[in-house]
DNA sequence: CCATATTACGGCATGCGTAACGATC
DNA sequence: GATCGTTACGCATGCCGTAATATGG
């Protein structure tokens, strides 16, 4: 068994059951990728690839398990070389942080760019996407850190790491009737068209359910992936909107008003995913502990310690 | 880098820092090992040996962290191959059970009896040894399954099924005054010598901790490691033993007699402990079963499900 | 007929083994 | 001086790449 053959049954699948195009990406020979599988599969004693005469067609059921193995002997195997990396005190190479919108734009900032200042080597990439495609990419390796609220926790495969709580509130245009209220309730909202989070995301579900247990029904008439255009559409005058606190900025902002919520939600903590097999090089300690103080070097690995 | 080169580092570790040891289970030469750990390292930019002069004397600390890594490697390649002799039907293979003397002498026999019948072309290897080697074993992938007694539930690396729970028994001579006893008390077992495990076995972490909070102190004047030990001694007169209720054979120890414990100590669990991440063959679901017929397939993939 | 996988074959790099060397205990 | 690790060198294996062939859409 070579690791080449790993590497080229895992990208042959990754290219949608395509020799070329696989041969193609790791900079060979398409007879090369094809003899190399078949010793494989020959070796192994059992097809990886379902084939019709000469087309890959499909995965075959025990294919699919050597695909997820052969992923994780390479997850693996990079660990390592990060090993070699950290050690010899070179402290350069990536970090890729896989978020949603709202943490991208809001929270991560300061520490990216505290970040950045101390390991100027490092490449930062930042993956963005919605909290499950966020625990996806974490899961596959594909991400060094995932940062979301709540589904993250779900995924058996991460290390979770409380970051911060957070709690919503309500953005409405000056003048707006509700600015007046003397204490912002459920009630209210059934009143006035509302703008929110795509309900892909968490916090949504948790939101939905105060309404749902107050027996209310917000007038939602329109869901976006982002606070910046939730903001947009309110500064339209098309209704009042629902985001995540942080997401407001006082001066960018001036034109709408922040009414406070969290008398009426419950507070959503956003957590911290890797990998629980991730080699934690030095600079990821550190960025944690940029982005979320309360985790130094020692209470990470203890939650390390306690989960793995 | 190579996967000889993981093996390599691995077998020199495992054999003590010797390279020709090495190059002998390896059944290769010694300048091979050498080089190619050489070449290793060179790859990683560290050293994973420290070395005075032409000896190696001690690992780095990287080097710990690199064996650490390259074992779990090699666990995954293993799986890779199992997945292809499990599905190439080649129901044959080695099954690798680690375990305490107690289930190996009283509850294994059953299950590994109807499995050998099932399976003959399967290999099976009983590891014994005391819970916590047990543990290791299956940690480290010596083995395939553990089966002790709580203490194999705290190592984060390994899925555990509860199998059975089970309670303990006095056993003493035939015409013991205790056999007139109408019911137990934990304050007759002050008044005799008492012979029981082992202090290092769990359970007798449990009863230890049973006889403190009732203000008791046991005269335990012998431990030893298994059953069959105690027995032999109480036999000789030199005191009462307690043991597991299933350690007592009514037919071979009927120079005994034996009486149950339950209502004095709480019940243990002997739990049957895999890494998550081993590939689980057809006939591993299927001793699992024979051992604890509450798991089928789908109850065993439920666990794992939700584990790793 | 084009795209794509497999087969055939030659060059080349890499790993292995023997022999010699050097160092440590 | 004996054991053990490293260096040197020749050989064989096996991988890669080009060219040719077969097979599907």
């Amino acid at each position: 068994m070579k690791l080449h053959q790993l590497k080229y049954v895992h990208e042959v699948a990754r290219q949608g059951l395509s020799v070329s195009a696989a041969a193609e990406t790791l900079h060979t020979s398409q007879p090369g990728v094809s003899k190399q599988i078949q010793l494989f599969e020959e070796e192994l004693n059992l097809q990886i690839f379902q084939r019709n005469g000469k087309r890959l067609t499909g995965i075959t059921m025990p294919g699919q398990i050597i695909l997820k193995l052969a992923a994780n002997v390479m997850f693996e195997l990079d660990n390592i070389k990060r090993v070699g990396d950290e050690f010899s005190k070179v402290e350069s190479g990536t970090l890729t942080i896989a978020t949603t919108h709202t943490q991208a734009r809001y929270k991560l900032p300061a520490a990216i760019q505290q970040f950045m200042l101390a390991y100027p080597q490092v490449k930062l990439n930042l993956h963005q996407g919605n909290p499950t495609q966020v625990t996806d990419w974490v899961a596959t390796g594909e991400a060094d850190i995932g940062i979301a609220t709540e589904s993250i926790g779900q995924e058996p495969r991460l290390v979770c790491l409380p970051c911060y709580e957070w709690n919503r509130s309500l953005v409405v245009p000056k003048g707006h009737p509700l600015t007046q209220a003397p204490l912002l309730s459920l009630q209210d909202f059934a009143h006035y068209p509302l703008i929110t989070y795509d309900f892909a995301f968490t916090g949504s579900t948790t939101v939905s359910k105060v309404f749902h247990d107050a027996g209310v029904t917000p007038n939602v008439v329109l869901t976006a992936i982002d606070a910046d255009v939730i903001k947009t559409y309110v500064n339209l005058g098309l209704g009042i909107g629902l985001i995540a606190s942080m997401a407001f900025d006082e001066k960018r902002d001036e034109s709408l008003v922040r009414l406070d919520c969290s008398h009426l939600f419950p507070q959503s903590t956003t957590y911290l995913g890797m990998r629980k097999d991730t080699f934690m090089r030095g600079y990821l300690y550190d960025f944690i502990s940029m982005l979320s103080p309360q985790f130094n070097r020692s209470a990470i690995d203890e939650v390390f310690k306690i989960t793995r």
